[in-house]
RNA sequence: GCCACCGUCGUCUAAGGGCCAGGACACCGGAUUUUCGUUCCGGUUGAUGGGGGUUCGAAUCCCUCCGGUGGUGCCA
């Protein structure tokens, strides 16, 4: 594993580039495409840097980076900016508060890209190429076969000046790179990363349409949003040495860096949606909002990942913020563990009130079919009951719909517990219950209790009956609790229900 | 192919030259319990990718091989 920050640079090799001033607040920034939703991995970036920013007391902000127009839709920049929303992502500068370094949309900002682009033509740093794509790739078949993957920008229209160009044609902009020498960069979680200049090819920095390039509205937007640290997915590693390289050329202080380790599926592939629905893994955030995770616990499974303060597992949100380093962030990239996320989410769970629990919970009741209203009495008591036995609101919301809605009998269990004996005990149950004076779950418990005693008759034998003939299943919250929140009179009909039946 | 990065239990991670490589999830066993779950206890169940060095001593430093990921676009 390499050393963290604080490799040493190799002076004599390295071009050299100017550090940020140690200014009095870090500028981090969250850039996701709108082409989609939002990933499960982008939201780890966006929290990282939240959380700096949080920590530093910062700014974070959101831009939205669409110049991608096939892929790009007004859509999803909606469904990406609900996600940031729900988990609490909130951000400083951005869509929808603004701020003063807008617009925060790339699509509105082509004429600063155009500007900068053009600046670096006149100075000679970039130049206008020409050569069509076909031409370009007539180029790369002439290459025996074993050579075509190789095949780099032959540097066509590197050395023309202004007298070549071509009216009215169209031509894409390049970053005319160093031919020798390399760039090194000390990444705050993955140390010094070199790359020699005679590996990266003279980029396109602006189409044909005039529309940027990722690398280049990337740097200019960082530029001139004044950022000071740019965290992002190591799989942008290699896009920072040209960043670099554009930051020099712009005469701009180059930013500090941090990247973080990939998610990978399960199995170890890319964690795309398709995957992921391959694999049993969520990859939209909008998922885990579905599924009734509760924020706190989604930010706490990602910031786990790739990251760790100790031996602790579960954080407040508060705590991610106090203890959140970029130092202690690992290198190696990580496989999604949906064990583990249920887990850390049962974890949050089980942390809330049950107060606020319930108020959580009841949005999905009318998923599973159960139309009660919010203020219903029953609500937080049948809530206290399933509360530490669910890893997502959902699945709680599932384990209560017995108390509200009319059960069906699970046949395997109404075979193998409603026996001749078993139904006998029931009509028994269903008479005390009903003269059961202090319908409490201590009071309902005490009752039982003393008739069992009377009779000589072992718990065992009538609560899995009563279970079945109460909840529809095998499994459930405790008898007495169960039959406290149904209530007397649903509780001694469905006993008589399936003991008639 | 080339370039960059990465490699500790099945998984997330700790230890960054020196006490049995620690914790968590998972898994297995047990206790508690009216079921499930929770909780508690136990686990020689389980790992430094392989091989070479350097060193009294290596997961840690060096070399090499292997493997994985990312990139190699007028995607981001």
């Amino acid at each position: 594993m390499p050393r963290r920050a604080g490799a040493l640079l190799d002076p004599a090799s390295a071009s050299r580039y100017l550090t940020t001033p140690l200014m009095d607040k870090p500028r981090v920034r969250f850039a996701p495409s709108p082409t989609g939703y939002l990933h499960i991995g982008g939201a780890r970036t966006a929290l990282f840097n939240w959380l700096w920013a949080r920590k530093t007391g910062g700014t974070f902000v959101l831009r939205i980076e669409d110049t991608d127009q096939e892929r790009s839709t007004d859509a999803s920049t909606r469904v990406i900016l609900d996600s940031m929303r729900w988990l609490g992502l909130d951000w400083d500068e951005g869509p929808g508060v603004g701020g003063p370094h807008g617009p925060y949309f790339q699509m509105q900002r082509l004429d600063l890209y155009a500007a900068h682009a053009d600046r670096l033509v006149a100075e000679g740093k970039a130049y206008r190429c020409y050569a069509t794509r076909e031409e370009i790739d007539a180029l790369r078949m002439k290459l025996p076969e074993k050579k075509r993957d190789g095949f780099v920008y032959p540097h066509l229209w590197r050395d023309k000046t202004e007298a070549d160009w071509i009216p009215n044609a169209p031509y894409v902009i390049r970053f005319k790179t160093p031919l020798a020498g390399a760039t090194e960069f000390v990444d705050k979680v993955f140390g010094a990363i070199k790359t020699p200049h005679a590996s990266i090819e003279d980029f396109v920095i602006i189409r044909s349409d005039g529309v940027p390039l990722y690398n280049f509205g990337a740097v200019v937007d960082d530029v001139t949003m004044n950022i000071t640290l740019v965290a992002r997915g190591s799989d942008h590693i290699i896009n920072t040495p040209k960043q670099i390289l554009l930051y020099q050329a712009l005469g701009a202080a180059v930013p500090e860096f941090a990247h973080l380790p990939m998610m990978q599926s399960p199995a170890g592939r890319k964690l795309s949606k398709r995957v992921g629905d391959e694999q049993g893994v969520d990859v939209p955030v909008e998922k885990y909002q579905q599924n009734g995770w509760v924020p706190d616990g989604l930010l706490n499974y990602i910031a786990r990942f790739g990251w760790s303060a100790g031996d602790q597992e579960i954080f407040s949100r508060d705590e991610l913020v106090a203890k959140f380093d970029w130092a202690n962030c690992g290198t190696g990239d990580g496989r999604y563990d949906k064990k583990k996320a249920l887990w850390v989410s049962g974890e949050h769970l089980k942390r809330l009130t049950d107060e606020d629990f319930a108020a959580r919970v009841y949005p999905f009741l009318a998923r599973v079919g159960v139309t009660i209203g919010a203020d219903d009495p029953r609500l937080l008591p049948a809530a206290r009951t399933v509360k530490t036995r669910s890893a997502r609101l959902l699945d709680a919301a599932e384990a209560m719909a017995f108390y509200f809605n009319d059960i069906t009998l699970d046949p395997a269990a109404a075979e193998k517990f409603l026996t001749d004996d078993a139904k006998a005990n029931l009509r028994a149950m269903a008479e005390l219950l009903d003269g059961v004076a202090d319908f409490t779950d201590a009071g309902i418990g005490a009752a039982v209790e003393a008739w069992l005693a009377e009779r000589a008759l072992d718990i065992k034998i009538v609560a899995q009956p009563a279970r079945v003939a109460l909840t529809g299943r095998t499994a459930s919250p405790g008898l007495y609790e169960v039959i406290a929140v149904l209530g007397r009179e649903v509780a001694v009909r469905r006993l008589r229900a399936a003991a008639g039946a």
